[in-house]
DNA sequence: CATCTGTTTGGCAATATAGCCAAGCAGATT
DNA sequence: AATCTGCTTGGCTATATTGCCAAACAGATG
């Protein structure tokens, strides 16, 4: 058996954490600045506790980072090279034919 | 709201698709070469019918495409970028301090 | 200190996921 | 046709995930 599953359990905790629309769409935003919890509430329209979970998901993943200002807790991409990844799923929704290549 | 709800269902369906340990074992695997599900059958030593549902889970996404050759069904990478993806998982694994860069 | 805003945590219900077994189906072979 | 191998599907249980509400907690402000 050549399967080494810790090694690939470690990798798909990190995948997992953005397989979700709501945490994806945050770890775009959080690409480009910070937001606090608040803001990113707004953005998705859903329960702030439901968001607060979605970033401790994200922040457990090692993906993005929180820094707390006053009363508000600031959220930041920590690995910019996600975004790459997502181009990629770019190109696996654009390939029509088998075996495409895409940009990435 | 600026959550766009169905552009990131449709993306984070495909991320889903290799955010498991078996599917994201088999993504690299069927990079390389194809496999028959017997094959990837005993690197895993789940139940086949296991590994056939997880097949057809990374086949759904779009991220693999089967071929029936005789009685077997091979399957094959149809997105090889889907590689520089988990490059940089690496990078998230392997950074230690705050927004870091990896090589991706 | 009381209170207000901002965030997290606990708990619950609904749903989704993952594994196995059993059964079914499709080509091969005899 | 009977059978064998290879694969898929259906069904089941166990577990995980996702959302909300309510409550708790932490800084700010009055």
């Amino acid at each position: 058996m050549l399967y080494a599953e810790k090694h690939y359990t470690v990798r798909a905790h990190i995948i997992k954490a953005i397989a979700h629309p709501v945490r994806l769409f945050f770890v775009e935003k959080l690409a480009h600045q910070e937001y606090c919890v608040r803001e990113l509430t707004e953005m998705v329209g859903f329960d702030i506790s439901t968001v607060s979970k979605h970033l401790r998901v994200l922040k457990h993943a090692g993906i993005v980072v929180d820094d707390k200002r006053g009363n508000q807790v600031f959220y930041q991409l920590r690995t910019p090279c996600i975004l790459n990844f997502l181009g990629c799923i770019e190109g696996v929704i654009n390939s029509e034919t088998s075996t495409t290549t895409c940009a990435c």
